[in-house]
DNA sequence: GTGAATGCAAACTATTTGCATGATC
DNA sequence: GATCATGCAAATAGTTTGCATTCAC
């Protein structure tokens, strides 16, 4: 899945810079979350760790399916079956270090929980936006207020078609 | 599924005599979507026609799954293969007839193309609440101009809390 | 009578589950 | 050594496809 990052137009932040910052905390931060998993009674394991080291890959930027996950840990680990990436990868959302995003059709993607914002797809392409979830705000307040609704972060996509597309 | 209809505060419509009328104009409605598709060089079968019967039953206002239409369709032509449903659903929504709603996990809903609203989905209660479109004019044009995106309508439903889940 | 649509079965994609084995705490 | 996690296989849900037959035009 290709993923483009859009920055709010005032932002000021240099993604690559974050990128190999969060490569360099990568090992750090994977003992972190299995100390986490621990601390819920959980257990250590390798496929767990391949797992983790696969979605921090890039500074777990990417939008990796299930099937995309299974093929990266089994270059580490060639045995893990597909059941314990699910497993895991359930396990680690209820943890709340992971989410699943669905982009319109097709397979839900994972990435980590940490970043806030929110996708479009176009249905035209397939390519994926981030957009800042501050563009949210506005309706998110009137839905709110309006019919009582919380707007849940992130979970499904918004589907359209994007600028390069539009223009075809 | 249910689903409850909100109106935006100022509208007066009356959804029951608004459900009556559509429920009149079924069978004309069934001919007159049957008139398109045989101008596209379609063809007009019985199970074409009772899909229509159930997708119009009520007016038009269920969001039904394609296992719902296919029990409803098959009250009328016990015969009827799923891969007919999926397949007439298909070309109706070629057509531009009706259009098929994501309401988070699970299966896809069918329902006519008519109606401008969008959809919450609560993800604790499963209740679905319509909303009217133009709660969504605020972002639309903000995505548009800022991204150049344009927001395609109510194809995947928004997930959140509902009123009710919210003070649970 | 020709081609579109159907019914049936089988394939397919994404995901989940049962269960014996194995590894971690 | 108790039990959590794994691997494997089979089951499941939702949808699509191949193909011979049927039916609308």
């Amino acid at each position: 899945v290709t993923t483009i990052e859009m920055k709010a137009p005032t932002e000021t932040v240099d993604p690559t810079a974050a990128r190999v910052a969060d490569h360099q905390r990568s090992d750090g931060r994977i003992d972190a979350v299995l100390a986490v998993v621990r601390a819920r009674g959980g257990r250590m394991t390798a496929p767990r760790r391949a797992i983790l080291e696969v979605l921090l890959a890039g500074g777990g930027h990417e939008h990796l399916t299930a099937e995309d996950l299974v093929a990266g840990v089994r270059r580490l680990l060639p045995r893990v079956a597909e059941s314990t990436v699910y497993r895991t990868l359930t396990a680690l959302e209820d943890l709340g270090v992971i989410n699943h995003v669905h982009l319109g059709h097709g397979p839900s993607t994972y990435h980590l929980t940490s970043r806030t914002h929110r996708h479009l797809v176009c249905e035209h392409c397939d390519q994926v936006v981030e957009i800042p979830a501050a563009e949210f705000a506005g309706l998110a307040s009137s839905l709110s207020n309006t019919y009582g609704f919380a707007l849940s972060d992130e979970h499904f996509a918004l589907v359209g078609t994007c600028g390069a597309c539009r223009v075809r």
